[in-house]
DNA sequence: GATGATTTGTGCGTATGTATG
DNA sequence: GCATACATACGCACAAATCAT
């Protein structure tokens, strides 16, 4: 007999702080649009206790800011704060690849390397596979992360990450930056096959930093289109 | 006549949430301690309502901790949380020497400058002031987290840095660990003065690393007393 | 297991505060 | 300034889960 469990199901202000995260990441909610908790609970057909506390998380974690007068609204990071964003990514991923280098086991380094097999693949396809990309970008990272095995760096960089999705789809803009962002996680990749955490570190960093001068290079030109929206939204409030 | 303002007060949620904070800290909730959201709100003569938000925001920061079946406990890390802390830490606060370096005023810089000359008197007196000692130690980094200016990176350790009291004071256990602490310090603010920020981030970790080891050396005979009643706690439940 | 005591999860009413006209 | 509309803060009641006996 297959053995199979019931599914008990989660507390509603778990699935309300799930859902409510998933909307942001995926701009159902706008960025510094303001959102109501009793609206909220409405929509989600249950009383405001539950979203009172997944709100609180969000908070927490930056995704909703509440003002002064406790207002909540969804977060609009400015130029600025995408900056920090990177720059606190650039200290926790290199430690990440540092630890994943030391102490991954060879079947994980090898998931690396089939996720650097599957993007070269993708790259000598003649189309363009934007979404694709971005998933086995995401993955690279996601892995070393994951493997690097410190529950609390993991935990920093999951709540960070949710930060980075606001613009993360911008990183792939521009003419060569698919095949730069694809040589440059081979490199990191070998290093952790050598085992050497150091120049993994380092790999690392440099990476996420020529992503930020990447970021600040189309800025002043996409930056504005993507985040005027936004901009005006919260001019108007 | 002299400016004065209403005192309003905070919302329940967030005195409770400083104040259990606060008790976790100084150990009157003492790691691996069952703790529960009734018995809290009657302390505190609230409801249980401000007691849940605070509970579920120390969550997050990892102070407190909810198994599968909503039990709420005190944070007790084991030896390897530390260490994972311990590595965190040196990533982050690198950086926050790094950005210091580059970006912090003469005048914050100057502030350093005056912790560590308080600590150099301190370790000419004769008489051992652990307490004092202790004081400057966490304002020295305190400073160079805030003055890195990069609010995130400050919200991250904040949360990390709550989950260092419970075995910082143990830093100091040894003989020379004081002075050693307190070259490695000027050293760092020696660098940051010179605004070179990659030999401060070095120094940083360096300090930082240096600090595990001590632990992890210290280890053997004093992790094991200062946690051995939270260890016990712990098979009781 | 069954039962009662305790604890957490959820809904809702009311008080209080804020924005707007 | 006042009244209205609507938001959040908090307490309380009861249901559901858990624990002890």
């Amino acid at each position: 007999m297959t053995k199979f469990s019931i599914e008990k199901s989660k507390p509603y202000y778990d699935q309300v702080y799930y859902k409510i995260r998933e909307m942001i990441i995926f701009m159902e909610l706008k960025p510094g649009e303001r959102v109501y908790e009793a609206k909220l609970a409405r929509f989600f057909h249950t009383s405001r206790s539950p979203v009172r506390e997944a709100v609180k998380a969000l908070c927490k974690e930056g995704l909703l800011v509440i003002d002064d007068k406790s207002r909540i609204f969804v977060y609009n990071p400015t130029f600025d704060d995408i900056i920090q964003i990177y720059q606190c990514r650039t200290a926790l991923e290199s430690l990440a690849a540092k630890l994943t280098a030391h102490i991954a086991t060879d079947s994980q380094i090898s998931k690396i390397g089939e996720v650097i097999r599957q993007t070269e693949q993708l790259l000598t396809d003649e189309e363009e596979n934007r979404e694709q990309l971005i998933r086995l970008n995401t993955a690279f990272h996601q892995l070393i992360i994951k493997y690097s095995n410190n529950n609390l760096l993991n935990k920093q960089l999951e709540s960070i990450n949710s930060l980075s999705f606001f613009f993360r789809v911008l990183n792939f803009k521009g003419d060569h930056r698919g095949r730069e962002l694809f040589m440059e996680h081979q490199q990191i990749y070998q290093y952790i096959k050598q085992r050497n955490g150091e120049l993994a570190a380092r790999a690392m960093m440099k990476h996420i930093e020529n992503d930020l001068v990447h970021f600040c290079e189309m800025n002043s030109e996409t930056y504005q289109t993507v985040f005027k929206e936004a901009k005006d939204r919260e001019k108007r409030t």
